[in-house]
DNA sequence: GTCTATAACCGGATAGAC
DNA sequence: GTCTATCCGGTTATAGAC
């Protein structure tokens, strides 16, 4: 174990992995076969599998790239901005802008992700770090956030907003306006409106309607969170 | 066409229906395999083809007969109870009644039915009928609630209320709790919670805050409903 | 138009030899 | 680690029978 150099089976999985990649760029994924994949590559079928286990696990990798880039633009806008609503906005806005070149791949992609027994769920066991790196990122967003904050909604407002910006991803995902417009109408409204609603909820009249917010949320929460979701049994059910 | 009897055809294309939904029923979806469905029918292959063009085309069947349970056990609820709040909740809990034994049957549809490109998405124009006699009838059950509701927000509630319906089901999906005890809590805090909210978007303080949420509806609405989406290329992407 | 039988294609996945 | 051969199931094709 060298630390400069990679291993040859390093070296092959990365090679394998890139191909992939630019496979699903260039052809989409249901397109891309492995064995595409595999001879593109140079290598044997068996050989590619015996890296990725299935097709899906190259979507992990696509993910943990997409993160990466993401978490880069997102802490220049928090840095940049103090409100809440504004936070909010310019995270959605950069996500947007980094996720809609692979608007086709990830449409692809969702057929597997939406499943709930896959791996690439977003809600799978195997996205935990994923998903935990996600929700803190928005704990910060929310923590560093001028306005005051009921803080009971406080905090569970890292976990709401993961939520949302899933659905905001979900609508974005069906989306099929020039340039995902309407997408983009629906976070420039939407961040504005949690920004109004989160800070509406400090008033004192609205106490008995946070509190059944509060109590929806308790009783529900843990869903995608504490679980452990079984292994995904290759074909069941 | 004799009106009393079936055809020939008619009768060979409900004897593989059923087949196939009880097959689906004991061994579920991915077990059941075309080949299966057609020899226990009793019927060659191809003539399986001749009448489900592709495995799918058993789901909108199943569709079917669903909600047309769904609907005889709706009009109970709107006939016995008046409140829009007491509505909501005896229509979702009839729905879950009536989904619950196909838990895992759905789960795996799932995996089709998320595709937006799929003819058995929601969202789909196969799904059209399907889709607009659901939202029709929200509005039933909208236009018979008795809480004062502003004008402009009841247009747009059975719309609202068709939506939030699909997201309770995409949570059921998700639900891996017992007897999906939590999606009943989300049904029972949720009903509670939307009841009160949409009286409280009467009172003359919250016009602002309901005037941006039917900004946000208006910009984003079309989206599934208006525009009709290209027809599923087999293998695209 | 309804149906059978059979073979074949395709692509994800696996087994087992080297 | 890497290969070849094979399985499996959705799907298609063909050619012909009633």
């Amino acid at each position: 174990m060298n630390a400069g150099k990679q291993t040859k089976g390093e070296r092959t999985k990365s090679l394998i992995l890139e191909t992939a990649m630019t496979l699903f760029q260039e052809k989409g994924y249901d397109e891309s076969t492995m064995r595409n994949i595999a001879e593109r590559a140079g290598v044997a079928l068996g050989n590619a599998y015996y890296y990725f286990p299935s097709k899906e696990h190259f979507i992990h990798a696509f993910y943990e790239r997409l993160w990466n880039e993401q978490l880069l633009a997102y802490e220049g806008v928090l840095e940049a901005e103090s409100t809440l609503k504004r936070r909010l906005l310019g995270v959605l806005v950069a996500e947007l802008r980094i996720i809609e070149p692979h608007h086709r791949l990830c449409l692809a992609l969702f057929k597997s992700a939406a499943d709930p027994r896959s791996p690439v769920s977003p809600f799978s066991e195997e996205s935990r770090p994923l998903r935990e790196s996600c929700i803190d990122f928005y704990r910060r967003l929310v923590e560093g956030a001028t306005e005051t904050i009921p803080p009971e909604l406080k905090r569970e407002l890292p976990y709401l907003l993961w939520l949302f910006h899933m659905g905001v991803v979900l609508f974005w995902i069906y989306d099929r306006s020039f340039g995902s417009i309407r997408t983009q109408k629906l976070v420039l409204h939407s961040a504005d409106l949690i920004g109004n609603l989160v800070t509406l909820m400090s008033v004192p009249v609205m106490s008995p309607i946070r509190q059944r917010i509060l109590n929806l949320i308790a009783a529900v929460k843990t869903e995608f969170l504490d679980e452990t979701l079984p292994p995904l049994n290759p074909s069941q059910s």
